[in-house]
DNA sequence: GTGGATGAG
DNA sequence: CGCTCATCCAC
């Protein structure tokens, strides 16, 4: 008794708090709810602890649900001018934008298959340790997935290639392939990824007509912004639409052709046929699909195609150059074109329509959007009970500024297929990079330290050294090193870094066991440490290509103190050489030695000395080391004192701040989303004040 | 500079 | 409690 009591005054509680908010939010719809609502048990698998929940929906009644309304998507088919396909600088407004989003199939098996040579067909998993990290398509018809244990995908596939993604152990220069790696002795390396990855980055580059962008968005994936070459190709196609009737560039376009040949997938109303589609090998076919009623062929309809046969060619050249399989999705913006890519794949590509924006979306699962799979969207979803883009259009803009924040209308406009998000080409290195390892045997002694670091400085130095083949110059500002004990405390250390040409293991190893000394304890103690270390990491911040020109005239020597930061000593001399007065070595004992910290040159006998922070732990530095950076250091002042005789050198002023303005760190804009730059970031702001 | 949170894959 | 990697932010 009490307990029907209970839930019927729940129940009750429950339709009039939802009455509130549906009217709250669809104030001004003139939509009606229906008499009963409909009550849906929901077991939701993916709490945990797992629960029930209770949703309540009402439908809507009246023509929003019946008859399919477009009311919340705005601007889906805009009339396009003469002046709008003629101007040049209409950025993210232009109503013929066209972005593709390209990611390649299952990457990490695509690569194995690709530098094992296996046949396309073979079922192949790529391993880290006992899971399974990447899953090719013919692996995924035996249900396998990706975080399966490698045991039981054996099980259901037996045929099962299993590899093992490569590892260091202490001592190699570079990563290997080993059969059986031990996690006690090895740490993984993804770096052959990476290296692939910019392979195809550049070939994208290479096969792209000119004018179009590329942003690299991940290892796996990349944008496309088409509209500068399609608009050249209808152009080119249509040259008719280049002849504005005289003093009407303002009245639209002649109308387009009345039929366009796909030769994409064309996301379609009815997802049932895609499952069925879904089986086909590469399924590059042109679905002449039969389309709702008023989706008669617009000019960006056109434009779109136009980009699907430019993207087709440029995922042709990857596949037959490199054997890389991809998917693509086109559309209007970023957004829209990553969610078109997952359509269907694999090896296939696929189009958005404007026309098809609200079918595709309505029904689609909003925690699939990016940004939205993670606490945010869990968050959304329980306050507002909903779980598909459509449950989302009922909730107003103000509401979701009170509830998350000034940045929610990010949200609000991604759930009607608005991004103006525009596709930047990024610079081509990160800022930071790190190796970092979980120690299944967990350190207990602060001696087996170096051991971790010197794998991880292996690591961080290919790395380095490899970044400086595509950016000479690039350097780390500061080291850090950071071990956690248990699952929580973590702490970290770091220090700067100084530029040395020759990037060693040794002197990143140095740097790394100076700060272990710093966090942990003597290098050599096997005292026992009061609590166990589970998970080491070092890495690089703020990695920079340095300001310097090729043949590193200027160096670091005169640019490194003068970054942003203020350093101590502003050592830069008039002839914007620097002559370093070495400090007394940080650590007292001996002074500097010549030779190691410092040499005098014959020509100007000007003292010349390592800089400030390669002597801040210079004194763990082993002296081939010093002696490796005080050679880059006399080569490059014999370079300026090359550079002087051939000409007198530009002062400071005359010098360009940067050498490589292309790409410029754009500065996080907080709160205001201006004009167009709502781009997602930020919003995650709202949930620190939870 | 340090510690923590978030997220993708 | 995969594991690895990246970014951002409050303090």
């Amino acid at each position: 008794m009490w307990f029907s009591l209970a839930v019927t005054r729940f129940l009750w509680d429950k339709v009039t708090w939802e009455r509130k908010r549906f009217k709250r939010n669809s104030p001004s719809r003139g939509l009606v709810l229906t008499p009963q609502p409909r009550l849906f048990l929901i077991y939701k698998t993916h709490s945990r602890p797992r629960r029930l929940s209770l949703r309540l929906a009402f439908m809507w009644k009246g023509k929003s649900a019946v008859t399919d309304s477009d009311s919340e998507f705005v601007d889906l088919n805009p009339t396009i001018t003469y002046r709008h396909l003629l101007s040049h600088a209409l950025g993210v407004k232009d109503p013929l934008r066209v972005i593709a989003l390209c990611d390649s199939d299952a990457f990490y098996a695509g690569c194995e298959m690709v530098r094992l040579g296996v046949d396309p067909e073979q079922p192949l998993v790529v391993s880290q340790w006992d899971s399974i990290i990447a899953v090719n398509y013919p692996s995924r018809k035996f249900g396998i997935t990706r975080m399966d244990k490698v045991k039981d995908a054996q099980k259901r596939c037996p045929n099962l290639v299993v590899v093992h993604v490569a590892t260091y152990k202490e001592g190699d220069a570079e990563p290997e392939y080993w059969e059986n790696p031990d996690t006690k002795t090895h740490k993984v390396s993804l770096d052959f990824y990476r290296r692939e990855s910019n392979k195809i980055h550049n070939m994208f580059k290479e096969s792209l007509p000119a004018g179009a962008e590329l942003e690299k968005a991940s290892i796996d994936e990349c944008f496309i912004d088409f509209t500068r070459p399609v608009r050249e190709e209808l152009l080119r196609r249509y040259p008719h639409l280049a002849q504005a009737p005289p003093g009407a560039a303002d009245t639209p376009l002649p109308p387009p052709p009345t039929t366009v040949t796909w030769n994409a997938n064309l996301v379609s109303i009815r997802p049932k046929d895609d499952v069925a589609n879904n089986l086909q090998e590469s399924s590059t076919s042109t679905l002449g699909d039969p389309e709702p009623e008023d989706s008669l062929i617009t000019w960006h309809d056109v434009a779109l195609s136009v980009a699907v046969d430019m993207m087709q060619s440029a995922r042709d050249q990857v596949r037959t150059k490199l054997g890389y399989s991809t998917s693509a999705g086109i559309a209007r913006n970023k957004f829209l074109a990553k969610l078109t890519a997952s359509y269907r794949k694999p090896n296939s590509q696929s189009v958005l329509r404007n026309a098809m924006i609200p079918h595709y979306l309505r029904p689609f699962p909003f925690q699939k959007i990016r940004f939205l799979g993670g606490k945010l969207g869990n968050a959304v979803a329980k306050e507002y009970e909903a779980s598909t883009v459509g449950d989302l259009l009922a909730v107003s803009l103000d509401e979701f500024q009170r509830t998350f924040g000034e940045d929610s209308i990010w949200i609000w406009e991604i759930v009607r297929g608005i991004d103006r998000s525009e596709v930047k080409e990024k610079p081509p290195n990160s800022k930071s990079m790190g190796a970092s390892k979980n120690l299944p045997t967990p350190v207990t002694m602060s001696c087996e330290g170096p051991h971790w670091i010197r794998v991880m400085a292996a690591e961080l130095t290919l790395r380095l050294n490899d970044a400086r083949k595509i950016s000479p110059g690039l350097w780390p500002r500061t080291i850090a090193l950071s071990t956690r004990q248990g699952w929580s405390a973590t702490q970290r250390k770091q220090a700067p870094f100084p530029f040395l040409r020759n990037v060693t293991i040794d002197a990143v190893a140095a740097a790394g066991d100076k700060l272990w000394k710093e966090l942990v304890g003597p290098l050599n103690s096997t005292k026992p440490l009061s609590t166990k270390i589970t998970h080491v990491s070092l890495s690089f911040n703020g990695v920079e290509a340095g300001e310097v020109n090729q043949q590193g005239i200027e160096g670091f020597l005169s640019k490194a103190p003068s970054s942003p930061r203020k350093r101590k000593r502003q050592a830069n001399s008039d002839d914007e050489e620097i002559v370093e007065t070495l400090p007394a070595s940080s650590s007292g004992e001996s002074g500097p030695k010549p030779d190691i910290d410092y040499f005098i040159c014959d020509r100007c006998k000007r003292r010349i000395a390592l800089p400030e922070e390669l002597t801040m732990f210079a004194s763990e530095l082993d002296e081939d080391t010093k002696k490796d950076a005080l050679g880059s250091l006399r080569a490059e002042h014999q370079d300026f004192h090359f550079a002087q005789d051939l000409s007198k050198m530009p002062s400071d002023d005359e010098r360009p701040e940067k050498p490589n303005p292309k790409w410029t760190v754009q500065p996080r804009k907080k709160g205001k989303h201006k004009d167009g730059g709502t781009n997602g970031e930020g919003i995650e702001r709202f949930f620190t004040k939870r």
